[in-house]
RNA sequence: GGAUUGGUAGUUCAGUUGGUUAGAAUGCCGCCCUGUCACGGCGGAGGUCGCGGGUUCGAGUCCCGUCCAGUCCGCCA
């Protein structure tokens, strides 16, 4: 038997019972003959002592261990001299009658510790070393649990797990598309899913009516600290449901998990308009744990001999509570910000409503003390606020404006931990109109159905009033997060052909990529909608975290690379011979 | 595809205007220590300053290129 009880297990009731431990070294301290060792394993640590009266044999085999050895220690539980509160079993200790080395140890190249010495780059290459430590061991477990709940309450109520295949075919549209060739079928490639899309809708057409799977999902699109290429959904369909009853559904799965896994009542979730979100928040998805909403200046900007103002088809700002204060500095550092690329604005104007009532602003030249007063009352702003203001073409004004209001929120410290606000955004437009191709791209997918007030509009020819399409499309935003996406689908053959010809698809497109989907259309598809949560950013939200990484037991870098394993990697000529490919350019096997 | 930050001891970092033998902490090794729990004390080993080229009497430091990593934009139906 290699251990009796865990290293988290024991307590002072324990005391004077024979057991027998296995764990991990995590540190000795050693005073001439008497040593300690902390035993590690993922329930815990516990103090194991030996001394002389452990035996000559043992004390030197004690004295012996290095970090991370994995030992076995037969022994007898006793009290403390001196407990340790910081720990759970601090109040025992386990005097060694018997030590094994199950196995010896290099020393890990950074301290298995909460705060680990360990950089990013060291750890991931020794990943099954960091996950020994007890933050990732956590954020696993909370995965686990996490999992765990949605599969008992979609379990609940009625929904069937059904697995979709992995190897499926590619699509043009939306993600590219990670491709794996084809052995017995040479010059022919599979895809691996973006998501189970058309599958969960076939599983409506042949009547599984409430579907769920916890899938993996692949996309090849450059990374970010909360994507991956690989990545895991919880991916849900309902047949006969109207997008009510989706949002309902899973507003109640989504409260669940937070109330079973956190102990956190929701609420009811608010809903807004996509329209109105991007008003007011510059964002479609934006984050309601603080204030800060858009104000639009224009008529309070134009008609004063300021061109940059008069001439821009958007002059909007965001108040900023109890920062009048802001230096000179502070205010040149948010202009360099908001001028970088990445923002792409060309200037940052302030109005300060200082202390004592009076304003100032880096446009004074154009603007006397009422038409600031304009703006203060417009925006809301007091004695004290500090006004920023940014103009141009309106739509860019306002994601600007959404960024540097996510900004300022990071620099002051707006939020809480343990703050949650969830919001349903409703109404998404069913098109958006590429410039550069010149042609309409899917919102959402192209099997999102048209509001159904709206279904006329589609024969339509007209672009503006296409671009005015809404769907019956919706995403679940937690404290700024984009948790879950969905919508009702089409299904009707001719209205999903019609959606096909607006996305630029020719017939034979359509059918060649979709036509077993529209083909299972004629043969009674029932109404049906469903929704997506992305599983690894659900857990890191929970969790207020940013990065997905710690929730993905072995996830790739921002290269895509598992610098690991070394994946990816060349494969040999051999096998590129048997799979009919060959490698052009400068890329060597 | 682009912006930006970084790469110096096993690890995390410092290293001034280009100037003697490149430092600290931690980890590691050795010795001492019988109640520690971030133990303590003394001693020691440990460096291709990512790589290549250039400027210079002299480069960790400046320039060019390149590789790797982080963050972001584009991209992600």
């Amino acid at each position: 038997m290699y251990r009796s009880h865990t290293c988290g297990e024991l307590r002072l009731e324990h005391a004077d019972a024979d057991v027998i431990l296995a764990g991990w070294v995590q540190r000795k301290r050693q005073f001439g003959g008497l040593v300690f060792l902390d035993l590690r394993d993922r329930y815990g640590i516990t103090q194991v002592v030996v001394d002389a009266d452990s035996g000559e044999g043992l004390q030197a085999a004690a004295e012996s261990l290095g970090r991370e050895f994995v030992v076995r220690v037969e022994g007898r539980v006793r009290e403390r001299e001196s407990k340790n509160a910081q720990r759970a079993t601090g109040d025992v200790e386990v005097f060694a009658k018997a030590l094994t080395v199950l196995n010896a140890a290099k020393t890990p190249p950074f301290t298995i510790e909460a705060e680990t010495d360990g950089g990013e780059d060291i750890r991931m290459r020794y990943r099954y070393l960091d996950l020994r430590r007890a933050p990732l061991q956590e954020a696993i477990l909370f995965r686990s649990r996490l999992a765990q709940a949605v599969r008992a309450y979609l379990s609940g109520e009625g929904f069937i797990e059904v697995e979709t295949p992995v190897l499926i075919k590619s699509t043009p549209e939306g993600a590219r598309d990670f491709v794996v060739p084809s052995r017995m079928n040479p010059g022919e490639f599979y895809a691996l899913p973006q998501s189970p899309q058309t599958f969960k809708q076939l599983l409506m057409v042949s009547g599984f009516d409430k579907y769920f799977q916890i899938v993996k999902c692949f996309r090849d699109e450059d990374l970010r600290a909360d994507r991956q290429p690989e990545f895991t959904q919880i991916d849900c369909e309902m047949a006969f449901v109207e997008q009510e009853d989706i949002l309902n559904t899973f507003e109640g799965l989504t409260r669940h998990l937070f109330s079973e896994v956190l102990d956190v009542d929701l609420g009811e979730f608010p809903r807004m308009e996509y329209a109105e979100a991007m008003r007011r928040y510059g964002s479609d998805k934006p984050d309601l744990r603080f204030g800060m909403e858009l104000v639009d200046l224009s008529a309070e900007a134009r008609g004063h001999g300021f061109q940059v103002f008069d001439e821009a088809g958007l002059v909007a700002g965001i108040c900023v509570k109890g920062q009048a204060e802001f230096s000179r500095k502070q205010l040149d550092a948010l202009t360099e910000w908001v001028k970088r690329p990445q923002i792409g604005a060309k200037g940052l104007v302030y109005v300060k409503v200082n202390a004592d009532g009076s304003l100032k602003s880096s446009v004074d030249r154009f603007y006397d003390a009422a038409a600031l007063a304009a703006f203060a009352k417009t925006a809301e702003a007091v004695s004290g606020d500090l006004l920023l203001v940014l103009s141009g073409e309106a739509e860019t004004v306002r994601k600007q404006l959404g960024e540097l209001r996510l900004e300022m929120s990071r620099q002051l410290d707006l939020t809480e931990p343990g703050d949650f606000k969830p919001l349903w955004v409703v109404d998404f437009p069913l098109l958006e109109w590429d410039e550069a191709g010149q042609r309409f791209h899917a919102m959402h997918h192209p099997f999102t159905s048209p509001k159904p007030e709206e279904r006329e509009l589609m024969s339509s020819t007209d672009r503006q009033e296409l671009k005015g399409l809404r769907a019956d499309a919706y995403d679940l935003v937690i404290n700024g997060a984009e948790i879950g996406g969905g919508s009702i689908r089409i299904h009707d053959r001719q209205l999903q052909a019609r959606n096909f010809d607006l996305l630029g698809f020719t017939r034979e497109e359509a059918e060649a990529q979709f036509g077993f989907l529209m083909g299972a259309f004629e043969y009674g598809a029932p109404p049906h909608g469903g929704i997506a949560f992305g599983f690894d950013r659900l857990c890191a939200v929970m969790q207020g975290k940013t990065s997905i990484r710690d929730y993905i037991a072995f996830p790739k870098n921002n290269q895509g690379r598992d610098t690991m394993i070394d994946a990816p990697d060349s494969v040999s000529a051999a096998q590129l011979e048997e799979l009919g490919l060959s490698l052009v350019g400068e890329v060597k096997v």
